[in-house]
DNA sequence: CCATGGCATAGACGTCTGTCGATGCCTACC
DNA sequence: GGTAGGCATCGACAGACGTCTATGCCATGG
């Protein structure tokens, strides 16, 4: 018996923001500090927001590594690095089709974390 | 001239968020990403979040650091070490009065946090 | 079936980071 | 003014992390 997970951004977002043990609300377990440090982790790096925000912008709502290597000035094997750290996280979603393989951000997670952070409720 | 602040957490809350360039509406600076990640990297730790949420849950609003140390399991410069880095980032506030440090946390920082990661407007 | 090219993985390396014990500073109180 | 105690700082150390080059995998097209 553990306790329950800060977030749950596998389930519908309706039902992980359900589940969310209020942060600033009442102190948190070690399990569930750890369990949020991991997801913050993934997005407190200056590459990954910037991929985030690189992906989320565009019109397409996805893209592949061959896309973001030269606007971000790194090499294609640290481009694919980052990525697999967002897609671990939950933060990305990952498709491939042919030779290609498009990212995409999945609002969920952002949205579950926004609410968590947020004191206001 | 540099870029604006991805958000500014010494202005007003409304400010703020004015300023907030949309994370997720148009591709961050580099100088964006590493201020943003700067802030997010005070969080993204297990010890961290859960001084941030021992703190805010308690009914005074804020705690010393003798008060800390026995709940985390942690020694006194460990737990002096989190706090500093949670004051620079602008998550908490300090404030000596005679022998003791009482630490509060600003919930405008949490807020503007919450609203940048948000992907709805 | 070989060549091309997009992507992932492996290994290496320097840097950053969380934790600790030791110590210094400063305020309150005899 | 000496002592006690809460807190910050220092120095050290192990582990984690971001980046690179080299290489392997696999789908596509001649």
């Amino acid at each position: 018996m553990s306790t329950p997970p800060v977030l749950n951004i596998q389930a519908s977002p309706a039902l992980a923001r359900a589940r969310c043990t209020p942060l600033l609300r009442e102190p948190i377990s070690a399990s569930q500090a750890a369990d949020l440090a991991r997801l913050l982790k993934a997005l407190a790096e200056p590459t990954r927001l910037r991929l985030v925000s690189a992906v989320a912008a565009r019109e397409e709502g996805e893209a592949c590594v061959c896309d973001l290597t030269e606007p971000l000035g790194l090499t294609q094997p640290t481009i694919s690095h980052h990525l697999k750290i967002l897609v671990d996280a939950g933060i990305f979603t990952r498709d491939k089709r042919g030779v290609w393989a498009y990212y995409a951000l999945v609002p969920e997670a952002m949205d579950a974390l926004s609410a968590i952070l947020s004191s206001t409720r």
